[in-house]
DNA sequence: TGGGAATATTCCTTGACACGAATATTCGTG
DNA sequence: CACGAATATTCGTGTCAAGGAATATTCCCA
């Protein structure tokens, strides 16, 4: 999960992703539409690749490219957590406030 | 989108994140849930808040932090995207190599 | 079999950022 | 109104990751 976010944090691996929703690639058709040279398409497809994102398919010197479920799925039911958030009128924080000042008032921290 | 992704690709505010999916709570709670010092934790909550995923709500001294609904909604539609990579039998990379072969086989790249 | 096309890897440099320590700010209360 | 509690901010430092340039690798084909 975290590999997968700090895979996704990154423009340009954002938008690798969001080309490959179209059609696996290879590399050098990526290279044109994304505007990078080869060298760091290449690097942002290994760490895709390492992130379980994409997957290669060799044929011949070209290696083609293609998403992978897995990662997105996982990352789909992680945001289904938070659903409630923005549908029922969760976490008002009015309410909440007083509530809070009942109960251990003293919240004892460490001292540094 | 990106900024939000940014702010959830690090391991401690990601924790932040889950810890306030079970509600409000002042910064020194926080404190003692993650284990990290007081700074760290008030650093990562300015940035979540800059991302617009927390929202602060003052108290006297305390500060306290809830969910923001806008950016894990659209990041929730975002995933919706990919959805049938993971359902239809999408992107199955068998056939797909010979059609590619078919249509323009010198596929033009500038010279370096 | 040698050359060229497609892609990957290495090395280097630079910038972003997370942490630690120290300090500043805000506010309630004696 | 001084003090302490809760939180924020600043500054310095180390680490890691992205970009650039050059080179290595793999494979087809004349």
């Amino acid at each position: 999960m975290m590999e997968t976010l700090k895979a996704l944090a990154e423009p340009n691996r954002l938008q690798i992703v969001e080309l490959l929703l179209k059609g696996p690639r290879p590399v050098g058709e990526l290279v044109d539409e994304l505007g990078l040279r080869q060298p760091q398409v290449s690097k942002h497809l290994r760490v895709l690749s390492e992130a379980g994102l994409v997957a290669v398919r060799v044929d011949a010197q070209r290696r083609i490219y293609a998403l992978q479920p897995a990662p997105l799925k996982e990352l789909g039911t992680w945001v289904e957590k938070y659903r409630r958030v923005w549908e029922e009128n969760f976490q008002r924080m009015d309410g909440l406030l007083e509530e809070m000042k009942r109960k251990e008032k003293k919240h004892g921290r460490k001292k540094r």
